[in-house]
DNA sequence: TGGCAATAGATATAAATTTTTCGATTGCTC
DNA sequence: GAGCAATCGAAAAATTTATATCTATTGCCA
């Protein structure tokens, strides 16, 4: 189903979607103006659009509450989905601070820390647990995302740990390749990369 | 140059550089221990490393020294490289402490921000001014790399101002396409979309 | 010293992705 | 109502990217 869409389909749907909302007229919107809105081809503004549920209407376009129906939908937007994070350091605090997950049905309920000056604290709202009791918590709360912004030295430790919780799906910003057995999702964030990778392009 | 080669395999690049940099071994390294390792093809590892200067051994292999320099030097890891960030809220601080840009030559300079409370502040060693001050600021330190942590209803604004400011370079935090003139190149980070995008596959 | 096996690098093939082209539909204008 | 133009959706072509194959080299072992 949802695996036969391009990752590089998937990834631009956010981007339709964050566009679309940002629009105040109501009414219709065709492929045409969202590709030049955006600075891509039509076509493929269309054939990334119809892997989800929208139709759009000859001559007319798409309606717009209806296309971003049909991305949060795809998206899932609309199931709530809770997610933890490990490590409460800058990085996971502003996470746990940051508002825009709701957007996607995403919810952070928790995050762990081996620091006990943060254990106990709450951040956003969220508590921060002691990551010693990780394993019996993950259980009780079963999310479903992990966030993992902790050092590069220990994330492998972590990444076993949560995955042996059976969380599937892992979201990792530490700058190291992490194994996982097959069944795993693991996506990375090297923001350090990215960087590199921006000064290297022309 | 670098335009030739494809988006994709520069985005391993920091990959492989991590990967070689966590062994602890010297000596020379196959195209293929390094695709077990990192659970891709070697033909592809091959071709990635063949766009940097680095040059293997029939029957050994990689000078995995050589190697690192080689993607180092390709990646601009060794000119340094001046980078401000725009929003000193949660995730601006994180990156302000952030340690491991110098592992690219990118050094964090400064922050702007519009809070009197921080300007004047110091995170991470690194001084918060005020985003008033932020033309005559860029102009004095001249970065090669802005990094946009502020909320996406201003993001566009603050693009345009580190445009103006001959910075060509944006890495974009916020949820919004921006626009800007040819030659500036945009990359983005939504952590949240990311997150959605990880939860919407298989 | 000869043969074998592993390896890089080049070439060729295959797969995936994007762009182009096309046909059908439909709203709009005259 | 007829023609036009814009649009979607599908099909085809082209491009890009990844994988497989091939060739030459070379270290190693008998």
């Amino acid at each position: 189903m949802k695996s036969d869409i391009p990752v590089t389909s998937l990834q631009r749907l956010p981007v339709y979607l964050n566009y679309l909302k940002s629009l105040t007229s109501d009414g219709y919107i065709s492929s045409g103006a969202i590709a030049r809105a955006l600075g891509m081809g039509e076509v493929l503004v269309r054939k990334d659009l119809a892997f989800t549920s929208a139709q759009g209407r000859t001559r007319v376009g798409y309606l717009r509450t209806e296309l971003i129906a049909a991305l949060e939908d795809y998206l899932g937007c609309n199931d709530k989905k809770k997610a933890v994070i490990f490590g409460a350091g800058e990085l996971g605090k502003a996470l746990m601070s940051y508002n825009g997950f709701s957007n996607y049905g995403i919810e952070i309920v928790a995050a762990f820390d081996n620091d006990s000056a943060k254990v106990g604290t709450y951040v956003g709202g969220k508590p921060v647990f002691d990551v010693e009791n990780a394993t019996k918590k993950l259980v009780e709360l079963s999310p479903r995302l992990a966030v993992l912004c902790v050092p590069a030295s220990v994330a492998q430790d972590v990444a076993d740990k949560v995955i042996s919780c059976n969380v599937k799906k892992i979201l990792n910003f530490a700058p190291v390749l992490l194994r996982a057995e097959d069944g795993v999702i693991v996506r990375n964030i090297d923001v350090a990369a990215n960087l590199a990778i921006l000064s290297s392009m022309i």
